[in-house]
DNA sequence: CCAACCGCGTCAACATGGCTGACCTAAAAG
DNA sequence: CTTTTAGGTCAGCCATGTTGACGCGGTTGG
């Protein structure tokens, strides 16, 4: 009989722990992303070229293959953002030297600046969030998010470099 | 001398730890929508489908506002996947007792199963990520998590209507 | 009791950001 | 020299968000 109980509770706390993560993942996305989305409104730009300047931000000099790969979509839909990105002079593009074919991807100053205010918001967040769970919580935030990623997404987190610089260039 | 390489090595630690944040969540949320997006794809359904057809299910009898609260969108954008839902037998409406301008919602039988379809391979990703980070990591992750809602959507998490006792998690 | 408010639904129009498919150029690689 | 690759472009479709206007019926307070 306490088995039985114990049993069914353990149940029912398994399923309502997995959900808590379900539903704090739902809400910490759309938390962490409705600053960004407020100020891109202004300027009338979208999520997707926050998503843009903040990765070639992150690795400058990224190509037009490597973003793709990074953000999983089409090209087309890349094409679209990183057109208007680069025409209002928030990104700029210099031929590779090795290969020709290549665009070469990093922000200009004006576009540095626009990555920095859209990250900001987000930033604080993290910062807030990290120093208020403490270092150990952060320790184990990570691992857990980690086990959630494919082992592909996993893989840009370990390597000293992203995974591009240690293939071929 | 050492001091300073100290202090710039602390604050690129910093800058490269919060950024591990910001990244962590857009890659963990891109891979944790993406099995039931493909479900969804194949029936018809996108991932407002999914969002409404959860928190129905979470949440069983809640009323349109209530769920309109919970995801932050307008009526309009909810009517669109609510009344494909209901159309096709998924969710089913009942007139408020109390209040009987209010549309009682939950998942039918079909609701219910089709539910658990999608959210098996979501559950399934982060029971394992849970599973492989252990305990206390989980512990640490939902910390976190936590501190990065804002006040209104970390009381869901506190004190929820019923069922829920002052479990310390 | 009735006017005002509220819960919900609906029509119309628009924006964003995904998608497919077709087709192009230029450079690299065999 | 032919094929493959990196990148771009046009055209159209779809899902899902938005605003604004309006209607219906139920609730409620003066």
């Amino acid at each position: 009989m306490a088995d039985l109980k114990a049993g069914v509770n353990q149940l029912f706390l398994r399923e309502e722990e997995l959900r808590t993560g379900m539903e704090l993942l739902f809400y910490a996305y759309r938390e962490f992303t409705s600053e960004p989305d407020e100020i891109l409104g202004e300027i009338g730009f979208g999520r997707a070229h926050h998503r843009v300047i903040y990765f070639v931000g992150r690795y400058p000099k990224i190509t037009v293959s490597e973003l793709l790969a990074i953000l999983k979509i089409t090209k087309q839909s890349l094409s679209r953002v990183l057109g208007e990105l680069v025409r209002q002079g928030f990104i700029d593009q210099q031929t590779g030297a090795r290969d020709r074919r290549q665009r070469l991807l990093q922000l200009t100053d004006k576009g540095v600046e626009l990555e920095r205010q859209l990250s900001e918001t987000q930033r604080q967040r993290i910062a807030r969030a990290y120093r208020m769970a403490g270092a150990e919580a952060v320790e184990g935030f990570r691992k857990v998010m980690m086990g959630m990623l494919d082992d592909g997404d996993r893989a840009k987190f370990t390597p000293p470099a992203p995974a591009r610089l240690a293939t071929k260039r």
